[in-house]
Parts: C-alpha cells; structure tokens; sequence
DNA sequence: GCTGGCACTCCCCGCGGGTGAGTGCCAAGG
DNA sequence: CCTTGGCACTCACCCGCGGGGAGTGCCAGC
C-alpha cells in the first residue's frame, strides 16, 4: 500500500513530466511542489514507486518518467476531469451550432475536439444499429429496377439498388412504401427484421418474389451498415509528439488510417461514462505508445456513438478528459434537437 | 540553349537524387551512367547547369541536387509517363472492381493510389456539377415538412429537409415528384435552373408557395453541394519524407486537413491531361517542398473530377504520373458500368 | 571541347575531457 | 521508524579537435 505522500509524488510527477517532456529529478520535485519533504526523501519514494513499477528511469542517474501503470493509477486515483471554463463552453456550442447536415455536424465535431485537446480526434458517424427509422422510400427508376432510400433519426441516408425478379407495377410500389413505412417508421432498427417478417404473404402471388427481394435488401442495409464510418482530424498535432519521430509517428499514422482498427478501438470502450486506454492497454501494436480516450455520445440519453482523442500517454489527462466529456455532451444536444 | 549531353546529365542527377536522396556528384554520375565522358566534363557541364539554375549545390564542396526548375524541365522534356506493367493494371482492375457503392470505389481508389505510388493519395468525390440527375424524389414527412432526396447518376445521394409554408396534399405532391421527374431526369445539373423554371404556374395558388420552395431548395443544392467532397490517404506515407522530419511534415499535414486548399489544388490542373505542380509552383506555401501530381477522371469521355498524389518534390515522376493515369482510367470505367 | 591532374573546401565522424543533474547509500537526529 | 543532510558515483550531454574523404574549380595539354 503507497502512503498518500507517495501517491502525490506520483502526481507531481506526471504533472511534470507532462509538462516538460523530461525526466524530472527529486530536486526539481521539492522545489516546483509543496511536499513540504526534503529531496532525500522523495528520492526514498521514488525508489519505493519504482519498485512498484509506476515510474522508471531511461537511464541510471536520470529522472523518473511515468510508466503506463502510472499514467493507470493517476487517472483512475489521482486525476479528476478537469470541466471546461465558461467562455470555453460558449466557443464550442457557438462553433456547433452551425453546423448544417450531418457531414457537418461530425466535420466540426472532429476539428473542435483536435483544436481543444491539441491531438489527434476520431468521431464515429452516429451507428444505425441503435437509430430509428425515420422513413424508408421505394423509387422505381426501370420497370424492373428499384431504388431503395433508407433514412435514420440521425439524418443518415443509405441508397440501395434492387433487380426485381419480375416488373412491379407503380400501384403495388406506393402500397408497399405505404405498409412499410407504416411498420417501422420510428422503430429502431433491431425491431425491423420481426415487424416486416410477415409482409410479403399479404401480397398478390406476382408480386411476391420483388417484395421479398426488397425486405431483403432493407435487412441487409440494416445489417451491412452497422460497418461504421468516422471521421479523423488533427492528424498535424502528432508532430508535437517528441524528437524520435518517424519511429513513433509512422505506426500511429498506419493504424489511423485502418479504420476497422480504430473501429474496434471505440468498440472497446465501456458504454457509459469515459474510457481511457493507455499505451500498452491499447490492443493494436502500432498504437502502444499512445492513449486514447474516448466516450460515447447521442441524442437521447442512450449512446448511438462514440468519439475520441488519440495522443501520446504523455498527456494533459484532466484537461483531455474534460474536453472530449463537453464536446460530446453537446454533439449529442445538437442531434438530439434536429 | 543546353546541348543534348547536359539534358542527359540533368536526367541522371534527378534520377540517381530520387534513388539516393543524396547530392550526387561527377564521379558517382560518370560510374552509374554511362555517358561516355570524364568526370571532368560532367562538372564542366553541371556548372552550366547551375548557371541556369537547373541544380543547386547544398554546400560548396558537396554534390548537386535538382532545384524545382531542373524537375520542371525534367517532366517536360526529359521523362515520359512510366507505363504500368500488365500485372500491375490487372492489380488495379480486380482492386476496383470489389467496389460496392461510390464510398467504396472512393475509399479503394485512394487506398490503391497510395499504396502504388507510396505517397499521400487525394480523390476527389464525382461533382456534381456536371453530372446528371437521375431521379428527384419528395416524400412528406409530416404535413407540412418535406423531404427532397436528389440522386445522381455517379450514384450520389443529397437530402434536404424543407419546411412548407403551408400544407400539401399527397396528391399535389406525386404531381410535383412527377413532373419535375419528367423535366429534369438524365439533364445535367447546369440545365435544372432553366428547365423548372416555370414550373411554379401551373399549380394551383395555394400551393405554388411550396412548390417554389421546393424549387429553390433543389437549386440551393445543386449549387451549394458544388463545394465537393474529398477523401485522403497514405499519410503514413510522409514520414518516408526526409530526416528534417517535423519542419516538413507538419505544413504538409495541416494543408492536406484543409478541404479548402487540396479543392483548389486539384481544381488548378487543367482539365484534360495530366498536371504536375512542382515544389513552389504550388500556391500553398506548406506545399513548397511537395509536388502534385493529379489528372482528371470521368465515367464518360469528360471528366468529371480529379484525383491525385502529393510527394516529395524528389519524387519518381515517370512512375508517379504513371499509377496516376493508370488508376483515373480505371476508376472512369468502373464509374462507367455501374 | 574533352581530359587528367592538382590544390582546396568543408562536411562528417569519432575521440576525449569537462560539466552537471541525478542517484543510492549511510549515519545521525527527531 | 521515518526523515534528513552529506557524499561518492554514474552517466548523458556538450564542445572542441583533427583526420578522412567526397566533391569542386581551375589549368594545361592534347
């Protein structure tokens, strides 16, 4: 068990280093903070948190630097989220208000949270799996080809192409459209598959087998694109990181660019509240060296997606923390209000 | 005037710079080509290069490296477009045609440019601009809300939500979904203005209100949907710039996040043929040590929009502006077929 | 106009010593 | 038992120095 004075070396280390970028001494400890101890003794603590495992030394006779078990015990004992001053607040709802469709609405919310933070900012679209249909349209663009237009809660819109398998005629389209819509608009999309299941039976014989193809296509829809998209920006911050660059730069510019891996990165988060995954924590190799936080957010009271920050473990926890917890509180008012 | 020798001796300098990254000199030249001179005279003849400032020498005493203008002349004059292999094109053809919607041959098509060509890949989304209408859709949301669903024949989809000034009938609306069908199906978007011009008239009173506002929302965005969308890729790719890493990768990133700047990049190369910006002849000034490389592509014989590479002015123009041609040609065919 | 020779320039690299921050240990004191 | 000042020790870092080598410019000769 670490003695509470430990633990506030602890913390004016990571406040230290985060801050310099260097390896910080006992000396330079006592003198930057009030621990109202000598050098001696904190040298004394450090040896005990080193044994520990939560601080190391690059090299004999250097300072201590935190390690990933550090950073662990500092943001879940130590460090509280810092919360956005007012004028802080104004600027992001000032600057999300504008937004005009969706596209915007996530092209913002990426820029603002690598403006804020000084990162790198991943925002995943609003899923569909969660969302509610808000409407679903049928066009007939040949007499036997369909267009099939999908419309959620969140404004998405999906369009599918369907060959029917015999001519379908504009009566039996506006009756279809007609009874679909009225079956699940404004259900969510896990229900859709149980409320269409008995559809195709109350058409004529004819018919039948282009209704089937297009309950068909709409489940897959619902299906195939839960594969979700995101947006990421910010990507110039990562050349605040340090001095071996193209080292640790190059990996984390890969793994960004995999989308599937930063998918299941957000996946991997808890529903509710914030999640903090540091260094090594972090499944994908190429991403061990940096902490991501992330949080879910969305209209209601329910997540519908998440959004986050990548950085070096070496970063400003409170204050990254408290910046991606305000920015997702209002992405999800603006949702919720359009 | 340059005699033929000093052009080739400018080829081999850009040749063996790209290959080596480092100033090249007489004697490392006269070994590696075969010039079938002394060095003595190559160095004769790079100092007339330097006179007209073709190449440049980091240092008194050290090798010369080509200055933008010796590129210049290089593309012009002295490189033609590498061919891909016939692997290669097959390569290209099968990636591409695993393509589902417009997202995915977006997404494909700049992850194969980045990939072939090992740099930062940008693809523009087909504009809309010169594409055609393939069906307008209107569907009533509630009684006086619409929506207005545009669908492009480069498979394209814009939604507007449109709040009626006063209620509208379902049948006034097929009426509308069905004449403007009727008028602008297949026309190209600059032909809309004119072709729905007088459509307002011929309803009845109560509802031209809303038939005009559903006009101009339909104009409103043909044009503003004009500020096209792009995609990225290969960023990773940067850190293979150079070892003075963050003071030339970090413009370079920050100009690639800016839509604005890559739009007006791309929209400055002419419009048929293949254009190369060498290093300052880009206006971005976080692009002076790039190159650009982009070409128009397009489902028909016109293009449509454009894509391209940004790399190290020190780049493998040949085979860059070759994967380039390569990749625009194939993505215009798929965009054909579908 | 090409070539070989020659002197000169400077970058690069490895070496060595001085400096200073930081550590670990120990003995003394509360 | 914890804290403290003292002390010797360890290394990374900085800096200046000199040799090696690649490359250049110039010149005289063919």
């Amino acid at each position: 068990m670490l003695s509470e004075r430990r633990l506030e070396v602890l913390r004016a280390i990571v406040h230290d280093y985060v801050g310099t970028e260097e390896p910080v001494g006992s000396k330079a400890l006592t003198e930057r903070h009030r621990l109202g101890v000598s050098p001696a003794t904190v040298r004394n603590d450090m040896a005990a948190l080193e044994e520990e495992g939560f601080i190391a030394q690059p090299h004999t006779s250097a300072g201590r630097i935190p390690t990933d078990k550090g950073y662990r015990l500092f943001v879940d004992r130590l460090a509280g989220v810092k919360p956005m001053t007012a004028p802080e607040r104004r600027a992001i709802q000032n600057f999300l208000d504008g937004a005009v469709d969706l596209d915007d609405v996530v092209g913002r919310t990426v820029r603002l949270l690598a403006q804020l933070t000084r990162q790198v900012a991943v925002v995943q679209y609003p899923s569909l799996t969660r969302s509610t249909v808000r409407h679903v349209e049928l066009l007939s663009l040949a007499p036997a080809r369909l267009m099939l237009v999908l419309i959620t809660d969140t404004g998405r819109v999906e369009q599918r192409m369907i060959d029917c398998p015999a001519p379908f005629g504009e009566s039996s389209l506006a009756d279809l459209r007609a009874r679909l819509n009225s079956r699940v608009a404004g259900r969510r999309f896990s229900d859709v598959p149980q409320l269409v299941q008995d559809l195709t039976e109350s058409f004529d014989k004819d018919d039948q087998g282009t209704v089937a193809t297009v309950l068909s296509t709409l489940l897959e829809t619902l299906v195939e694109e839960t594969e979700e998209r995101l947006m990421i920006g910010g990507t110039a911050n990562l050349t605040r990181f340090g001095h071996d660059f193209p080292l640790t730069i190059r990996p984390v510019l890969e793994a960004l660019e995999e989308q599937v891996v930063l998918l299941k990165l957000l996946g991997e988060a808890t529903d509710s509240g914030m999640t903090v995954k540091i260094g090594h924590e972090n499944a994908h190799e190429g991403l061990s060296s940096t902490s991501v936080v992330s949080v879910g957010y969305g209209s209601g009271s329910e997540a519908v997606a998440k959004l986050g920050v990548v950085g070096p473990t070496r970063m400003d926890y409170p204050g990254t923390m408290g910046a991606v917890r305000a920015v997702a509180r209002y992405v999800g008012q603006i949702l919720a209000e359009s």
